[in-house]
DNA sequence: CTAACTGTTATACTATTAATATAACAGTTA
DNA sequence: TAACTGTTATATTAATAGTATAACAGTTAG
């Protein structure tokens, strides 16, 4: 779990965790059924506080992303990710719009919008094992 | 000047009037030169405090969207928006990176989510005659 | 000249959220 | 038994969003 917590950030720390736990998943460098740090092992790992970790693992849990057991601990979801549904893709939408919106205003076309896009999905998807 | 406020949203009610009106301008409804209201007479408007919309404008008088004369009032930057530039480019790249790694999560493929992406931003700058 | 506007600044208050600090409870496991 | 697990409760601090007034200085229309 190499995990960067940039306490400096505006972005708050459970998002930082959140967004960096679905990019490691993303990539593959965690699968369905693996294990996660118990939230007092991971908080002292990262120097924040065991709720800081608790309500990122809540989100998580809630989204459908990671499973808690009482017994077996916290464990990527062994069914796999739910998959896209109309409520996420509205949930999408409202967040690419500003972007979309300002990136056309600074004079990105549609071609250069998505090849961004496109770089950036390759970029996270490669399953890692660059360095 | 057709803004929609939604007071429930726990988006910034600041963030919702940035957004509306650079999509105004991604869409040319908001040209060059153009006029915006007063602060007070947008707020009175929206039925919210004057600060609210100040600190909006504020924000995209910083980024180049607009300039504020003490005579002309405010006014969308006639020179144009400022482009995209390698701070833009680290700025969106941020805000993107989250997104794409959720969307790949759930099973979207880099092409779904370029078409994805496409598609809104035809929506968005296609000038808005239709109704 | 006056009155009504303009952006700007300052101050104060409320509500919400993020993050931390302890503490405790109940269940699991070596 | 001892050390762990997730979970819950309570309290505090700090930052942010939003509102409410008030005032200042410049502009403009009547």
């Amino acid at each position: 779990m190499l995990i960067n917590i940039d306490l400096q950030s505006n972005e708050p720390i459970y998002e930082q965790l959140k967004n960096q736990i679905m990019i490691q998943i993303a990539r593959k460098d965690l699968k369905p059924g693996d294990g996660l740090p118990s939230v007092r092992r991971f908080a002292a790992d990262l120097g924040i506080n065991l709720h800081t970790v608790n309500k990122a693992y809540q989100q998580l849990k809630q989204e459908g992303f990671i499973l808690i057991h009482r017994q077996k601990g916290v464990v990527v979801n062994p069914e796999g990710i739910p998959s896209v549904d109309g409520e996420y893709e509205e949930k999408l939408a409202q967040s690419l719009r500003p972007l979309i919106a300002e990136s056309a205003c600074r004079g990105m076309t549609e071609g250069e919008f998505t090849s961004f896009c496109r770089q950036l999905f390759k970029q996270l998807t490669d399953e890692g094992d660059e360095y």
